[in-house]
DNA sequence: CGATCTGTTGACGGCAGTCAAGTCAAGTGG
DNA sequence: CCACTTGACTTGACTGCCGTCAACAGATCG
């Protein structure tokens, strides 16, 4: 269900492949800048984007990121006021701007697509909203733990509603999830260390991460 | 440039016409309830909505207001996980939903035109979330100072650069303001406080706001 | 081996939350 | 008309969560 061409009859896939080029970007390394008028578009092959804001005095926020499947770029937003980088390797599969444009136009199907993608991702903006202004630390950890782990978790695991358990790896360092949850990465780090103490996550080395009971860490995430 | 009806021909917006209807709200009433599943779409002709999350202990997270012109609902997402109230009277011009479904269908100009809106949407809930996540109580209730200020404002009064100066008039409760924020009210209250003690702004009554130098209110908001 | 980067843990302090009291304005009803 | 209630707002005192500062451990690399 994910992806930008799902929509497209095959004739218009092989339009589409005429424009397209891949490119991948070294991990930190910058994809989009904020005031970057080139608008390109493109999907993640691989990887993880971070899309961050900035404040004058280096007050950083992630605002959002962007998984395999997931879309980078608006098209016909002009100003696209934050920035984009590479949080893992990542290979991006990219749509040449002008060629794009003019497929959205003559392709209802594909419009229809982006509209929904957006919509999505508006969702799940505000869906963080609540996460920053009215979660506690711990709560902010556990809901960002419950995020990777329903989203590394196969769906057709999900859907037969066993006792549920997870295994996943985070790939941003202590630092970008304090910038996701708008916190300091000092609190992250004790916060993840109380969740492992109350057996609510278990960790190996510390990337990799296991949740026994999802449904006890959803509890957590308020 | 705002509102949905503009990217449309006549002949177009006297079909939209037809499946057009009225509606009001008293302060304080919910327009549309999250497990609502009647997705119907409607423009704000006056007064302001609140969208807002809920957590299941009754911490409570507005994540948009709506001024006259902007719109609300979701076509085609069939979950819309939030609440619309009514933060003032407020009157909306409604679509039935079926009808303006298949509007967009057929009017490519309305779905790009909603593709638009949805992205600037995007870019606002984006903006609040480094407010939320990174700034003080102080920047945090500048920054929705600002907002209304500027909101308020006519932007051709923006476009000269003059030393600007902004009346405008707060239609939420302090209660409100804080669950836009993230803050509880007693801080909203002191804070707003201490911003009038500085001079950034002035007040006359609980609601009427001046800002006599939008540009030391931009400074204090971060 | 030192340098650097990432992560962990501890001690302390401040900003904002909690609890509480009180003002003011607008009803409400006897 | 006045006593009473209620809701919105304000202000003060105290507390606690999380940020700040700091020391240190591992890992990687030249």
């Amino acid at each position: 269900m994910r992806g930008l061409c799902n929509a497209l009859t095959d004739e218009e896939l092989l339009r589409l492949k005429k424009i397209t080029y891949r490119k991948t970007y070294k991990p930190g390394e910058l994809i989009l800048s904020g005031d970057d008028d080139a608008t390109f578009y493109a999907g993640v092959v691989s990887g993880v984007v971070k899309l961050t804001k900035i404040l004058v005095d280096g007050r950083q926020q992630i605002v959002g990121l962007l998984f395999p499947s997931d879309s980078l770029g608006h098209a016909f937003s002009k100003n696209n006021p934050y920035f984009a980088d590479a949080a893992t390797e990542v290979e991006l599969c990219c749509f040449e701007r002008v060629g794009f444009e003019r497929m959205i136009d003559e392709f209802s199907g594909l419009k229809h697509r982006l509209l929904e993608q957006t919509l999505d991702e508006l969702n799940t903006a505000r869906d963080w909203m609540i996460t920053l202004g009215r979660k506690t630390a711990e709560e902010k950890v556990a809901s960002l733990l419950l995020m990777l782990a329903t989203r590394s978790t196969p769906s057709s695991q999900v859907e037969m509603r066993a006792p549920q358990s997870a295994y996943f790896e985070i790939h941003l360092k202590r630092h970008e999830i304090a910038d996701f949850l708008g916190l300091t990465y000092e609190t992250v780090c004790r916060q993840i260390a109380h969740l492992k103490k109350k057996g609510v996550i278990k960790m190996s080395g510390k990337r990799q991460f296991a949740a026994p009971d999802i449904e006890k860490l959803s509890m957590y995430a308020g």
